[in-house]
DNA sequence: AACTATTTATAAGA
DNA sequence: TTCTTATAAATAGTT
């Protein structure tokens, strides 16, 4: 939309390819914001720009929740073979993953921002 | 868009709602789409219907692995405020560690999508 | 599933 | 960056 169509193909001009972003972010977060009202439609929605700059939003609640809802949808999806609940399983990872982090810890760190 | 202004409200004709709804998760995963090509952008996308029911979307890698990625600039940032993680939640820990870890081994693949 | 009348989003320009 | 405006695009209501 606008004075001329556009190529879907990364804008390799720097500034205009920052201004779209900018724009188009605000214009993803308006319809997100709409589907979910219009629709009792729950969602999270992370992006990343071209620098590593996080930006999100999501619906009703945080992100975190949406997240871990998906994280159950998914771990249901997998276990779906009439096994206990998740809680278990995601007890056992838990456990095995902790371990696995005291072996690897190191330091990281990333930037930050929030829409 | 369309024949009459929308009310921003929850559509209370079922059918109406889930047409809407249809409509509206493919202009938001095309503009999705297209922001991540235009502007070398890394998102992930997830929502739920009225009925729980799960769609998602990612731009480069899996939904996975950008979720992580957003876990590990979250966990950055409690880090740097010194806060603990939440208590007995094995979902969200498990998501924690998991994103942890990525970040530990340094790991990508590709290929994604299940809309 | 298609079709349009309209509303929206937005590419350029200022 | 913020506003404006010409146009492209999305979509509500309809068939």
């Amino acid at each position: 939309m606008g004075r001329g169509k556009v190529e879907l193909k990364q804008i390799e001009n720097k500034i205009r390819r920052q201004v779209t972003f900018s724009k188009r972010k605000t214009g993803l977060k308006k319809k997100a914001h709409e589907i979910s009202l219009l629709c009792d439609a729950q969602l999270a929605f992370i992006i990343f720009n071209t620098t590593g700059k996080l930006s999100h939003f999501s619906s009703h609640s945080s992100v975190e929740n949406i997240l871990e809802r998906y994280e159950r949808h998914v771990n249901a999806l997998k276990i779906n073979g009439g096994e206990s609940g998740s809680q278990g399983n995601y007890a056992l990872e838990c456990l095995k993953l902790r371990s696995k982090v005291e072996a690897l810890e190191r330091n990281t760190r990333y930037g930050c921002d929030t829409w």
